[in-house]
DNA sequence: GAGGCAATCTTGTCAGTGTCAAGTTGTGGA
DNA sequence: TCCACAACTTGACACTGACAAGATTGCCTC
């Protein structure tokens, strides 16, 4: 009776858990959080409108564990750059590819403040972005380390925030929106002037 | 038997409207726009529980006309700047100063498209950034002049996000972080190396 | 100043939602 | 085989946004 079930079902539904997320993400990703429904959630994936909270408590518990997955994925994606301009254009990367978590990570009132799994994987995240901070040399970055990677994270985060808000839809254009975060990360990290 | 109304009274409240307004102001300001309640706000101003539509149709016209309202006040602060710096300093002070109203101007999925009222008190605030932009002297900016208010537009609107989301704490610390920022765009736009 | 009109607000109602409590069904382990 | 537990269902309640229709109030005109 279910519409997409993947072949084998363990318990009763299938992956019930899986399914909720990522409906969920579609919806958020279309309308953002405020237009997604656990009933309706519960509709598409065929089970009953109580279903989801066995899994997720309740809306803050959904929203908090989409967060904790976007962190997860995050660190993943910027462990990996090679270097400081690197692991912003994976910054960018990351909220094009996944706008449904990047929303969600950044709207702390839509989650449950001392929820262990979110803790710990946005400390993972928060740990691969300093890593790649005290990756650039002395004299690329100012005098202060800890503003450097400030001023990284700003202008990624700012970006990626207008980009997903159609704010720079006239300024971008038809070019590619990571090749452009280039032209912008190497007007925030060059040689001081002599 | 109104609670707190400025003495005269021109219709049946005074200025519901206003009221309404301010209320909605205080609550996104505490729990963000989602635990905005239409009954609520009504609850608060004394008045039953439809009023409030007759100002503003829906919950999406008066998050819209909150957002209209940002616009109109951010555009007359960065009209004001002295030159880019400052612009980007006026911008993390609206922000700071006023939340709740940032945070909506930049939920689309919040407001209503079409807008007239948003459209021209949007275009008036991306106007008075631009104007900040051209005022730049060509050689501080990098080839592109676009890109250079992308640049600055994506730093402290990413500075001011972060901000408010209580990310940059650890960061910034006691300092004011209006000073924070002067580093952060005085490290965006400097003489290219010689 | 009297009458009418439109803006303002109220009352009543409906479908939809989140959340809780209690019951039912299926699964895996002893 | 049986039992404990996880996964899910059913039912209920208070709350919400939205709509329709009626009541009240201030203003404007004659």
């Amino acid at each position: 009776m279910s519409t997409t079930r993947p072949t084998k079902s363990p318990y009763h539904h299938g992956d019930l858990r899986r399914a909720i997320l990522t409906a969920a993400l579609d919806v958020i990703a279309a309308d953002g959080p405020s237009a997604l429904s656990l009933r309706d959630l519960a509709r598409r994936a065929g089970v009953s409108h109580a279903a989801p909270a066995h899994h997720f408590k309740d809306r803050t518990g959904l929203l908090t564990a989409i967060a904790a997955e976007g962190f997860g994925l995050l660190a993943g994606a910027i462990g990996e750059a090679a270097d400081l301009k690197d692991a912003g254009v994976r910054y960018v990367r990351f909220a094009r590819e996944h706008p449904a978590h990047f929303q969600v990570m950044f709207a702390p009132e839509l989650l449950r403040d001392g929820d262990l799994e979110l803790t710990t994987s946005r400390a993972l995240a928060t740990d691969a972005l300093r890593g790649a901070v005290s990756a650039v040399p002395p004299e690329g970055r100012g005098p202060d380390a800890r503003l450097a990677g400030v001023a990284a994270w700003s202008l990624a985060h700012g970006f990626a925030t207008l980009l997903l808000g159609h704010n720079l839809d006239g300024a971008v254009g038809e070019r590619d929106p990571e090749e452009v975060f280039r032209v912008l990360a190497s007007m925030l990290f060059r040689p001081a002037p002599a």
